[in-house]
DNA sequence: TATGAATGAGTGTTCATTCAT
DNA sequence: TATGAATGAACACTCATTCAT
């Protein structure tokens, strides 16, 4: 039997992990949209439970009796915005008859749908980078570093690799490519906070001319 | 025509010129170099003015006796890499006679010369973008925020631009391939820190190919 | 002459007599039991009301429900397990035919009968006087303070003192005497955690030959 | 290269172990009988950064920046207090000729040492204690517990060994005598603060009279 | 020039307690 | 009876900043 000073249950009697009500899962909700808020606004730094418990029209312990931690609260944040981005995507992927599609065309339905997903969740996005940029564990080490980053280049690099042999592809290196395109696609949350008239629809044609013409095989268009 | 790389710098804000002495200079860069270290171990969050003093071996108050605030060290910092990147540029462009180039070759000569340098210099680039990213006022506005980066797109609008008139370049934006440019270099200086073993010479050369392809016109190669 | 071992118990502080149903009671046994748990698990500044409830596989709300206060439940266990005591004293006090012993033969069944329940529960006993040693009131006075003490010394000074007039016992100051008795039992129960392969006889032996030694009268043997 | 975000050493630049001031050792040596008087008045639970700053005339930091812990606070009470204790028995037991003493002189000597310096200081053996009783770790454990405790034992269970070997003591179990005699002396210091008028030279005879008695084997005296 | 000392605002966190359901 | 939700005071601790020396 063992007892630990650290980490709390609190209310929730029985260990079972907790079947969260409607109402707790409301509020959590609530609270992680206002972290969002605050994290936009004001960046990591300025991310602090009163702010967001002020934001939220609470008070600071509220937000703690719904998040174990503030650590808990970040990462919360960024599981939930992860977890919308992915449900998009799979009905987009969808949408878009991926399956079938050659290499060009996968590498397209991938650039829309993700700059389609920020364009419509600017903040979201932004506040989800602003953490993995930012939150360290207590050893000075970000917590969303590069373990967290390399399968997010995975599906990319599967897609430029399988475009090299089908001949669609010119021979480039296909995690440099990745690391390009994932850099120009997360800039983009905070090219749209910042010039909120900018014309999603005309930057992301753009972009995807870009990427098309820098690993398409010459004359293959 | 002749481009400019942006932003003069001005280390004596106020009229009374370079008043300082050498060692207080000297003082000045080492508090410099060693905020720098900080911000790349610990990140923006995590450089204290105790930490960068313990780095530098002295106490608390000399950098504060050296930089009126935290504010003006870390900005200090910033325009401290900004001029040294500057200089390195002027020689590395005179070097490339970039002045006669045509606009391709200008766009080579620009990704070389950032990405040689950042190369050279990861940890001091690495701790700039840390801080631009970051570093905001009191109000919570970024500091170093759009109006500190818009200059930055200038000169590679100006090359895109020439290069569209002389039939060189496709039409594409200017604006987004720029930022699109500048996402890619930036992002490299975390990568040579996270990957010390990364090839640089490599991976600039994929980083040039990159963009040769998508900013050329059409069987222009 | 009768020897008592003070304190009256009162569970019912208020006139209304024993409104308490049965499941009520188990309720209140069920969380002082755990209460003492974690009292000898983390301490006095380890208990809070959620460990408490935690242990007991309720919410915070429950222990409150039953107990007006943190303080209550903590006065309330204390006062649980002297009554238990009181009642095993009784019993045992019984057996010992007490009432027609000598002053030396009390003295023996008083620790006999102290130790033997010390070694029964050492657990209960250790939690109470953790509480009593420092539960405070809101000015910082201890709640279980000398006034709390003092009765506790009565029935050993009495049997010092007729055993002094008896002249079995030496002349010493029955206080001092007593005092120490008190110390060397209560410091019996966090022995019996610390160390739970100790032999309890043997333990209470040695102690009771101490005391004999302390308190005969020279020759008297 | 490493860095820690915990623990902290702020000012002193040099890691070198900090030859501390006089001043600064002045002010260390008046925040722990700061700590020692709350710990007194209010217990190890009302013993608060706060309230040790507030009784000290100084702000809360000043507290945490001589001592880097509530922790190191404590911890360094207990030593600061130990090792004047040490000092004190050192002189006393030369002053004694303890060396050259019989175990029962031996005994004597140490309870009179013991007990004389309890009677000058209670407030520092009192808090000292209070601390040694209470403080734990963040797992739950005490951090002064029996591996702290042991060592204090031995002395005594030498002088018993040595006085059954010499024939002086009766045969009893050191280790069970060595206990009974650290809880009669421990529990010294809070009767002295309970009962200031106490006369603490006829208590200290009459201890001395207690343990001579216990300890001598039958007809010795 | 540099240091040690001190301050005060702010941060994350704990916890007893209240209350509607 | 019991729970979940919320509050607010208190706590340990961090840090930029000030100041006398």
């Amino acid at each position: 039997m063992r007892y630990r000073l650290t980490m709390r249950s609190d209310n929730h009697p029985d260990g079972q992990a907790s079947v969260r009500t409607f109402t707790e899962e409301a509020r959590r909700g609530q609270l992680i949209d206002c972290t969002i808020e605050v994290l936009v606004a004001l960046g990591y730094g300025g991310t602090t439970l009163s702010r967001v418990a002020e934001r939220a029209g609470v008070s600071k312990g509220v937000v703690l009796y719904h998040f174990t931690n503030k650590a808990e609260l970040l990462e919360a944040t960024v599981r939930e915005v992860y977890d919308r981005g992915i449900e998009y995507a799979k009905r987009a992927w969808f949408d878009h008859h991926a399956e079938s599609a050659s290499p060009p065309d996968l590498l397209h339905a991938y650039l829309q749908t993700n700059l389609d997903y920020i364009a419509a969740h600017p903040a979201e996005i932004a506040a989800t980078i602003e953490v993995s940029r930012n939150h360290r564990d207590s050893a000075g080490a970000l917590v969303f570093g590069s373990a967290f980053e390399e399968p997010i280049y995975a599906p990319l690099e599967g897609i430029f690799r399988a475009g090299q042999e089908s001949g669609h592809f010119r021979d480039f290196d296909p995690h440099v490519m990745a690391v390009s395109v994932r850099r120009v696609i997360d800039g983009f949350s905070f090219q749209m906070l910042a010039a909120p008239g900018l014309d999603s629809r005309a930057y992301t044609s753009e972009v995807v001319a870009l990427f098309d013409r820098a690993t398409r095989k010459d004359g293959t268009r």
